[in-house]
RNA sequence: GCCAGAGUGAUGAAAUUGGUAGACAUGAGGGAUUCAAAAUCCCUUGCUCGCAAGAGCGUGCCGGUUCGAGUCCGGCCUCUGGUACCA
């Protein structure tokens, strides 16, 4: 064994090992337990940055570690490879999103591999390959079969110099970030998954994830957002009947007014003959399809001069178009009851409407409404026949007397919105339809997938989708009829193949969208990603894998991912760290430096996974220390030749002490990386191990052979997070065997023993003393040596002791007064 | 706005089920070693008072429950993530 810690060679050394041995290759072997370890596949923006690291760490460490407890372990990686950012560095560089992406992914490939990750790289994929898309253009094509994909218009942020549709991160104040022209919202035909089918299966089945983090079950359950209430319709003279949704059907009494969007079909009528609605209708078309954005915006209307009939009372109420009702969501109208619910009583406020006030608080409540609404339930006043009655008992009677009279029915409702999946962009993969104008659109048929994206289209400065300018794309036959058609341009939303990928793995060379070897290795039994994703991604993958399962290609589970790590963020300067924001770290330069083993190392000590990390430069050192530590310990115990073997029955006093720890450094280890995934406090309890062992003198032969055991325990409990490290100086304490083919450190419970331990003794709740007792002390003993023990007299003194507290193995309280 | 988190020394953090607040590490200060430096090793390090023993205070803010609260409850403040076309 060298003598100084040299990482690079060493690392080097054992990426040599697995990749000579092909130690991550990994098959189905039924009757071994499996284990699937997944992390989120990246985007290649060009470098991994500090995020990465920390995700695929985690990923690691937890992959070696089911490794070492005898499971058949796949751990897969791939690229997450359409997207946004290519278009833009192709606009940037006139170059082209394809050449960057896949020079992006060569380089990141290389840095993954340099950091020791074991992947089976066999099965690694890229989304922008035929070979992976052409099989969601499948399923799309089988899901329009059955009928589970339509195509209805939707709002877009629209630049109207670019003559380009815009993300929401490409509007900035309003403006394109571009042309910084004032963008519009423009209504454009988007195809669109039903999601809603599946939203009470997706509900119901967050019950399930026992695995999954309960913020991120709330976020799912939240997002979903089922909610029971009453549709009913305002009829409007001489027009269609406005339907709205209210979970407040008890509230019905008090709406003085309707509101609709400004895309509304009334809206649009009634502007025709008045210039300033016409005027205000224009202007809220300027602001950006995000919800934020319509939610915090100050809330404006204007009367229509329509009006509606009030469904009960037959009063007519004015209608006003009002900026924050959504065209696309729901029906585009919604009733207003100033006083019950907050938003609609500063509407009523702003514009003088009518606050009328139908349900009294129940309780003490405080109710005043020259102040603010009142919107907690109580009892209906105001509300003729329904008066007194409850809001649970209002809700009942209003819907059956709606019923009766043919106005409005009980109804459960979703906040989940069908799923959008038209992009107009380029680099992504192009939805497999034709629009036939005597046939309307046609799918695909099978034999003619994949619908290939053309790598050789031109991308100058000139912006938007250049296939949408290519007739050797767009121009098709139209399967049904045979004649001329027009290919779909639009391509599907990036979040389309990340919401399966993990699925391909298992098969990534089969010659259908997934084969049998699906079912031997879903679900994901750990996966592993930003917490950034807790709602949309892992929305999007359970709901395909329903999908997969209800076209028959999963029948072995429901669910996609049976356990979740949501890893913090890595923050620089208190924001996150983004090739967007441009404040990354870029971790090469730490593994040039110091090596992958350090980079892991601290990566994995700075922070507990969940929770987000402000990166420092400083305390890489810390970690690079601890191994060159560790390795000069490992150095010094073997330059005195072969270790004796254990002892057992004849321990010193000290020996038997450090043994202990060893053997509670053994027991917190293995469930700190088994069971509670904190990283951190398991490195801290191996380095206090090592600082007991470098207090330890002892070169007697059971001394000796008591080191050896303690330092075989160290490198195995250290091989997930530093396995390079791990893997030479395995085989220097004298092992054939590769590290990585061992099993986890076993715990000898005999070692655990002690004859007696410390409690802290408390008077009135604060720590005044510690004694020592016997580990098999009773209650009444330990009261007894408690009050007896010098500074608790002093403190109990002149006191009446009152209750003697005893927690078993912890602490004393003495309640006196 | 809404949904979900977070807030503890100079810094990253620990305290797992309501039971020693600050483990482990960084930084800083002091010392050893060295011609010198780097590296390494040892000691000190929440604040205040005290020679010391020890005492008081201390986990974003205000209040509550409890023998006991960083942890539970109510109300705030600040920051972070998501908010359906960034991924």
């Amino acid at each position: 064994m060298q003598e100084n810690y040299d990482a690079q060679k060493i690392e080097q050394q054992a990426q040599e090992f697995w990749d000579k041995n092909q130690v991550f290759k990994v098959s189905e072997e039924p009757g071994k337990d499996k284990f699937y370890c997944l992390s989120m596949f990246p985007y290649p923006s060009g470098r991994l940055h500090m995020g990465h690291v920390r995700n695929y760490s985690i990923g690691d460490v937890i992959s070696r570690y089911q490794r070492m407890q005898g499971k058949n372990v796949l751990q897969p990686m791939g690229w997450d490879a359409f997207g946004l950012p290519a278009e833009n560095a192709a606009h940037k560089n006139n170059s082209h999103p394809a050449k960057w992406t896949y020079a992006n992914i060569d380089y990141m490939r290389g840095q993954l591999k340099r950091l020791g990750f074991a992947y089976d790289w066999d099965r690694e994929l890229a989304t922008c390959t035929p070979d992976y898309y052409r099989w969601e253009q499948w399923l799309f094509t089988r899901l329009y079969e059955k009928g589970l994909v339509y195509k209805k218009n939707a709002v877009v942020n629209w630049d109207p110099v670019d003559q380009t549709v815009l993300a929401n991160e490409q509007v900035v104040d309003g403006r394109g970030w571009r042309s910084g022209a004032l963008v519009e919202r423009k209504e454009i035909p988007q195809w669109f998954m039903k999601i809603t089918n599946y939203a009470d299966e997706l509900l119901q089945d967050v019950d399930k994830l026992e695995g999954w983090p309960e913020q991120v079950r709330t976020m799912q359950r939240n997002w979903i957002g089922r909610s029971e209430g009453v549709e009913l319709q305002f009829e409007v003279p001489g027009e269609e009947s406005l339907t709205v949704y209210t979970t407040r059907p008890d509230t019905l009494m008090g709406v003085t007014y309707v509101a609709v969007a400004a895309e509304h079909p009334l809206a649009m009528k009634a502007s025709e003959t008045n210039a300033q609605l016409k005027a205000f209708v224009s202007e809220c078309k300027n602001t950006k399809v995000a919800e934020a954005e319509l939610a915090t915006m100050e809330k404006k209307g204007i009367d229509t001069g329509i009006e509606a009939k009030h469904p009960i009372s037959g009063e007519m109420v004015p209608i006003y178009v009002a900026n924050f009702v959504l065209a696309d969501y729901g029906s585009g109208a919604v009733m207003s009851v100033p006083a019950h619910d907050q938003r609609d009583y500063e509407f009523a406020q702003k514009y003088a409407l009518p606050i009328k006030q139908v349900i009294a608080p129940a309780n003490d409540e405080a109710c005043d409404l020259n102040k603010e609404a009142f919107v907690e339930k109580g009892i209906l006043i105001n509300s003729a026949q329904f008066d007194g009655k409850t809001s649970a008992e209002a809700f009942d009677a209003i819907a059956e007397y709606l019923g009766k009279q043919g106005k409005g029915e009980k109804q459960v409702n979703f906040r989940l919105r069908d799923w959008g999946v038209s992009r107009q962009r380029y680099w992504g993969t192009p939805i497999p339809m034709i629009n036939c104008d005597s046939c309307g659109s046609v799918a695909v048929p099978e034999d003619q997938l994949p619908v290939i994206l053309p790598e050789d289209a031109a991308f100058g400065d000139d912006v938007g989708s250049p296939i949408k300018k290519m007739p050797e794309f767009y121009e098709a036959t139209c399967p049904k009829c045979g004649g001329k058609a027009e290919r779909e341009t639009d391509t599907f939303d990036t979040f389309f193949e990340s919401s399966w990928y993990y699925a391909r793995f298992t098969c990534p060379d089969a010659d259908s969208m997934l084969d049998e070897r699906a079912n031997y290795w879903l679900p994901v039994d750990q996966y592993v990603g930003g917490i950034e994703h807790a709602v949309l991604h892992l929305l999007y993958a359970r709901f395909f894998h329903k999908l997969m399962r209800d076209v028959g290609l999963i029948n072995a589970s429901d669910e996609p991912f049976s356990h979740l790590l949501t890893q913090g963020m890595v923050l620089k300067d208190g924001t996150k760290m983004s090739k967007s924001k441009g404040n990354t770290v870029d971790p090469q330069g730490l593994i040039d430096k110091y090596g992958a083993d350090t980079v892991r190392l601290f990566t994995m000590f700075a922070a507990p996974p969940e929770q987000s990390l402000e990166w420092s430069d400083s305390g890489v050192d810390g970690a690079s220390r601890f191994l060159k530590r560790l390795y000069r310990i490992v150095h010094s115990h073997l330059s005195q030749g072969t270790a004796p073997s254990l002892n057992k029955a004849s321990l010193s006093d000290d020996q038997k002490a450090l043994r202990l720890k060893l053997h509670q450094t053994i027991q917190k280890v293995s469930d700190d990386i088994g069971r509670r995934y904190t990283f951190n406090t398991a490195i801290a309890a191996i380095m206090e191990l090592t600082n007991e062992v470098s207090k330890f003198d002892d070169s007697s032969d059971n001394g000796r052979a008591l080191m050896q055991e303690i330092l075989e325990a160290m490198v195995l409990m250290l091989s997930p997070i530093v396995p390079h490290f791990s893997h030479v100086i395995w085989q220097a304490l004298g092992h054939e065997s590769a590290v990585i083919d061992e099993s986890w450190p076993e715990l000898d419970e005999s070692a655990l023993v002690q004859d007696s331990i410390e409690l802290m003794v408390q008077v009135n709740g604060k720590l005044r003393s510690k004694i020592k007792v016997p580990a098999d002390a009773g209650k009444d003993d330990i009261e007894v040596m408690a009050l007896q023990d010098g500074n608790v007299l002093n403190h109990t003194e002149g006191k009446t002791v009152r209750k003697v507290i005893v927690v078993p193995g912890r602490l004393v309280n003495i309640v006196a007064n």
